[in-house]
DNA sequence: TCGATGCTTCGGCTATCGTCGAACAATGAA
DNA sequence: TTCATTGTTCGACGATAGCCGAAGCATCGA
């Protein structure tokens, strides 16, 4: 009947919400673990895996294993390229992002994206230290410049060089899922939200399964000191 | 729990078959009725309505009410550029739809794919100016090169100076559904075609909804002689 | 060797959505 | 008017596929 490629098995894929969560966090370009994928796709390791593997049949990601880990990127920058297309198209006909709606406005605001910062307060941060030039950013990379990492030990007696990790980069930007932009996270990013809860600046929902994280009155002010946006 | 410009909902648009049919039914860039859709999708009128519906809710076709008719039309050519990047990703995946078959040689061999030549013709009409070196293939472009740009104005009337577009590129690989490998989209590749018509070379088939493409014996001739597989 | 972690497979539940029959509305022609 | 054609709405059915709990591999660290 009808002759050519299927396109519709491959917009399939993408059409899933879950999926499409997994597509967008990998749009960054960095490869992702299959739980870091059903964290940002809210959704358990299970049900992550049963996606991961149609996607992966489907050619718009490719595994790399290392470890225990199985790292997933986009399998080709054509893949990036129809996913921003589509982008084009849903913006166009007004289907713009459902905001989580007031149902969840503390998810939006502070959350754990895998071990790091992320939410409004994550951007935030990762602005301020871009505005403060703690953080140098070149093409793909992220780095601390060296007032970045004195302000690391004065601050936060976090030893920047201590933090360095075979396999994970130091710094990393982290395509925000509500905000549309990047955090900040990689092993510096980890033992900041590990400082904030030491200091009791933050803390993890006690809900379990939940991803939301919660300021202190005296943390949000502190953090506010060193990442403010009016800084 | 969704976030972000909401390009799942768009892609499940496109996810669901008998859609799927519709929208590359619309590819020619022709606007057929509802009716005619619905047998190209091999539906009853019923669903078809409530698909079309869908479509025009997510923006992919545009309504436009003649007499008793409703004609239906690609809202925009960004459609038809995803719906290319998705079919280049399917190829790719080897998701092909198995009916390619001998089915209709006629199609294999020339048709039209959205607004440029495609099928065998076309792979071959692609393969020759590169190897005239009439285009320049870099990583990711194609571009006519000074010989090109002579050529088209001497032997084919066209000024490729004229067919820049702020949107769209002059010259594009399109990837073939039945050969699987490129041909030549872009406004060069519509130009070409649009010649290729004024000149009587080649003529869209009559039937309603054909993509067929039929070359006369003269026209056969002179494409032959500009783009023959063994120049 | 033992546990801990990351990921996958299996089975069953549920909800979504595509599908069509039937009836209805709108247009055009006789 | 009356009829034919085109397209829509409504209701119900059924299959697809997403989801998770539980259990099973695989790998790493000790």
């Amino acid at each position: 009947m009808k002759a050519g490629p299927d396109i519709s098995r491959v917009a399939a894929l993408v059409g899933d919400p879950a999926r499409c969560n997994m597509l967008t966090a990998l749009m960054t370009g960095r490869a992702l673990t299959a739980s870091e994928l059903a964290q940002e796709a809210g959704i358990t390791p299970q049900t992550a895996s049963s996606h991961l593997a149609k996607l992966e049949a489907g050619g718009l990601i490719e595994p790399e294993k290392q470890g225990r880990h199985r790292y997933y990127r986009l399998t080709d920058p054509d893949v990036a390229g129809v996913l921003e297309g589509l982008q084009g198209i849903a913006a166009r006909a007004g289907h713009m992002r459902v905001r989580t709606g007031p149902k969840d406005p503390a998810l939006r605001r502070a959350r754990i994206c895998y071990d790091h910062l992320a939410g409004d307060l994550g951007v935030q941060m990762l602005d301020s230290m871009k505005r403060q030039r703690l953080i140098r950013q070149t093409k793909q990379t992220i780095e601390l410049t060296g007032d970045g990492k004195r302000f690391m030990a004065e601050e936060l007696q976090i030893d920047a060089d201590a933090l360095t990790h075979p396999r994970r980069p130091v710094c990393k930007a982290c395509l925000d899922w509500s905000e549309r932009r990047h955090h900040l996270a990689g092993t510096l990013g980890a033992a900041l939200m590990g400082r904030f809860t030491e200091l009791k600046w933050a803390a993890r929902d006690t809900t379990p399964g939940s991803r939301v994280v919660n300021f202190s009155r005296n943390g949000e002010k502190r953090f506010a000191a060193l990442f403010g946006a009016n800084e």
